[in-house]
DNA sequence: ACATATTAGTTGCTTTTGTAACTAACAAGG
DNA sequence: CCTTGTTAGTTACAAAAGCAACTAATATGT
């Protein structure tokens, strides 16, 4: 067997990222899910409104490159659990604004330190140094 | 704003992972989608079967963590498409060996060559450094 | 030998995602 | 104004994934 053929599914990034991605959305999933009855982009709506204040729908989609139909299906979902609410913009009624009601504001607040305990978790294993390298290389992937 | 409310969404390393995850598996997706009409399960199966050689469903699910419905309807699309066969073992009936025919031999060169290809495609962006501890840090992450 | 448990793999049903077509509101050029 | 184009967001339909119940073959304890 040459070098060449030594060549692994463990070697191959996108399925190292993919069981990677797997495995820690799995076990962050428990929060969201369990607790608050919420799919991935529900968690993902909640963060954004919670942490960066409110915004349209479309500002999530460009800010989490999301596609706008899944956007869309967690708003409605969100909404239907009383997490958020929405108010057209009078100057353009295409827009409608995004707000937390004060239940997704608590939801947000629980679920915000979960993450930040969580990804303090994943990076205990590693070092410092680790950590930077793992989180830029993967910021340059998924930007580029 | 405290330090501790300096985490953002690009700092979660779920979300960071899946974007990455996504990045690439979409990218390389177009080899074996357009090319050979197949889906990511089957190309892990095609993989498993011309990288180890013949094996059973349930090791390709142990090996690959992927749950056996999935592998099941990968096994039955690729048979379809005439890239492998199934052989009962007569040893024990329950299980089926798989095995590629000549043109899934023929499609696994040509994808694992694409695999390492696109593989070092995105390895190139980083030192030789940062690709050993990236993925280092991502079989870590999957293997718990 | 026989009831019980396990293992391999499949199937049916539900949930989630992707894609494309659609509505409604606005913008811009003539 | 009025046609044409664009943008925000929704919906309908199809593809894919998850889960649980199922069949068939084998193993095990009594």
């Amino acid at each position: 067997m040459t070098e060449k053929d030594a060549f692994d599914l463990k070697d191959f990034l996108p399925y190292l990222l993919n069981q990677a991605a797997e495995v820690t959305s799995r076990e962050f999933q428990t929060y969201y899910r369990r607790r608050y009855g919420m799919l991935r982009t529900e968690w993902r709506v909640v963060f954004h409104l919670g942490r960066y204040g409110d915004m349209t729908a479309t500002e999530i989609c460009d800010r989490s490159m999301t596609h706008k139909t899944k956007v869309s299906r967690a708003v409605k979902a969100l909404e239907k659990k009383r997490f958020i609410k929405r108010t057209v913009v009078e100057a353009d009624k295409r827009n409608e604004t995004l707000s937390l009601t004060p239940s997704g504001r608590a939801a947000f607040r629980d679920l915000f330190s979960a993450a930040r305990t969580y990804d303090a978790t994943v990076a205990r294993q590693f070092s410092a140094e680790e950590n930077a390298v793992l989180r830029a290389c993967l910021a340059k992937i998924a930007g580029a």
